[in-house]
DNA sequence: CCCAAAAACCGATTGCCTATCGGTTTTTCT
DNA sequence: AGAAAAACCGATAGGCAATCGGTTTTTGGG
């Protein structure tokens, strides 16, 4: 999956607004450029196409939602980028990282094992809940 | 910066072969499923163009060579795709992370612990030897 | 040194996708 | 029911990968 400039923008506007009508995207983010309504339609019409916004009416209009989370979505994208370059067997996410790592200073790596450190307090935690 | 289909394949074979020209290239990529030679000329000509690949002339024809490696492409590709959705002053690379590691399990932070302090034993082996 | 073969180079085409927008149909609220 | 608002449809432009035919350039051998 590929996501163009004004599809970012827009998803980017609904992580923090939440919910909002085409209109309501219109007006925020092209408006001032001379964009029209219609672009705006079009490209919430794809991105709901795409699976990453659900929608629903409520009087006039769809107002859209994001259906997937920012950090979600990031990893959905940096998957489909690298498929075809992750061997057999080899996990994706796992080579992601090691690519990653090479471009990280001693800091980064205490900020990642503190990352890995709340994220295994997170399970734990959830797990706790579900129980 | 984006790749297709071939392009990746092609990258591929570089990886694994470190040098060839189109003809080699095509005698193991596409022959079977009857491209031709030109296109996969013009395939390593666009990563060239790209900057994945360096050239060289030996006899008759150009002898290529990634210029990048596996790993360094896809912490690039990462960045590419990542790029704007990442806020200002956020490393792009730790939300990189932070993102994947929700597609983890406890096996998988083990593998990366382990990957940071290999990273880190590599990184002091590297300053032993500058010295 | 010249020529045939090999490869590079050029240009055109197809296919896919985003962005854009005009015009028509459908929906909705009064 | 009728006006207004929004959805829907279709068309177009622009960008890029993949594909390939044809022409020019390069090169190594006779």
């Amino acid at each position: 999956m590929i996501l163009g400039e004004l599809e970012k923008r827009v998803l980017q506007y609904l992580w923090e607004t939440l919910e909002a009508d085409a209109k309501q995207v219109h007006e925020t983010l092209t408006k001032r450029q001379g964009g029209t309504l219609n672009t705006i339609q079009s490209t919430l019409d794809r991105l709901f196409k795409k699976d990453l916004l659900t929608r629903q009416k409520q009087g006039h209009a769809y107002y859209y939602r994001a259906k997937v989370g920012r950090e979600e979505l990031i990893a959905q994208l940096i998957q489909s980028v690298t498929g075809d370059l992750i061997s057999e067997g080899e996990d994706s996410l796992i080579a992601a990282f090691s690519s990653i790592s090479a471009g990280l200073d001693d800091k980064k790596f205490s900020q990642l094992e503190t990352l890995i450190q709340q994220q295994r307090q997170r399970r734990s935690q959830e797990d706790t809940d579900a129980n």
